[in-house]
DNA sequence: GCATATAGTTAAGCCCGCTTAACTAAAAAG
DNA sequence: CTTTTTAGTTAAGCGGGCTTAACTATATGC
């Protein structure tokens, strides 16, 4: 804390300037692409985990099994997902993104993504370097804090 | 865009990790402090801009003033914003957080913050450095970029 | 084989956000 | 002073997400 005292300061403006940003394209999306939040992150969670039963699902969004049936029950009316009997519990689904369903968050992905590729125009490729060597470590630190807690974080 | 492959995909890498944790977590905490996502983006809406008109945040929320009309309203009741009239024309609202709406906001802005100030301890004091400069320099190309763009980032 | 636990679905009901439409009040235009 | 425009509110109605409760079907324990 008394050690370096700019480092949570600078980290703190960049999240500002970066989550407010990166949420508000998001929610744009969202809007103009139909769905609501929950739809919304239900398919990005899906996207990085790509097969999930509904109890996963619920824990994940943290809400009922009854509300996430219902929720899959729509994106799979509407294309969005596929849902399967899956062969080691019958009782059980296998919940995964459609072709069209992935093809929709990775346009929106994309979007996202593309004011961010706008900041290499700003950058000098000293900077760049800086910046790409300081975001791996950042990553990799992430990773290392979410390995440190076993159980707790699914709490 | 040949100039630096892995300058994009570093960036995106932060960002996938980054952007889907902090939102996450915001989720949470709008969840837990009983209210909703639209409640939520108008509040740090105003959280950043102190002072604002029901036309403006319409604007901003991209819903009609009617909704913003009713959605302030409640945040008013519950005794997180302020609305007063305009002294300049007494058509117009003024609306802004009451104390207890910021301490709340900045309480939920602190709690995203944690996680990241845990990150200070998986890094040493080098690297605190390169991250503090680096992300130091996308802040400043943020800025530029805004900049650039003159009215039509309004739109 | 029977009881119990688990995975998911369905339906009823609630709250909420949003829109449209009708309205009030104040400002601006003529 | 009258007309028109602007800022905001109110009410009705729709659709969506969520919960609880009741239910089906499969798996597990004894």
């Amino acid at each position: 804390m008394a050690d370096s005292p700019s480092f949570s300061k600078t980290v703190r403006q960049w999240m500002d300037t970066f989550v407010q940003r990166s949420m508000r394209d998001s929610a744009r999306y969202v809007k103009a692409s139909g769905f609501s939040m929950p739809q919304f992150f239900l398919l990005m969670h899906l996207y990085r985990h790509n097969q999930c039963g509904i109890s996963d699902l619920s824990a994940h969004m943290e809400i009922t099994n009854a509300a996430t049936s219902q929720l899959v029950d729509k994106l799979v009316q509407a294309d969005l997902l596929l849902r399967t009997e899956d062969p080691n519990d019958r009782r059980a689904r296998q919940v995964a993104l459609s072709p069209k369903g992935k093809r929709l968050i990775e346009q929106g992905i994309e979007e996202r993504y593309r004011w961010v590729d706008g900041l290499e125009a700003a950058l000098t490729e000293a900077e760049k370097d800086k910046v790409n060597e300081a975001l791996t470590l950042m990553v990799r630190a992430v990773e290392d804090i979410n390995e440190e807690i076993p159980a707790q974080a699914i709490r």
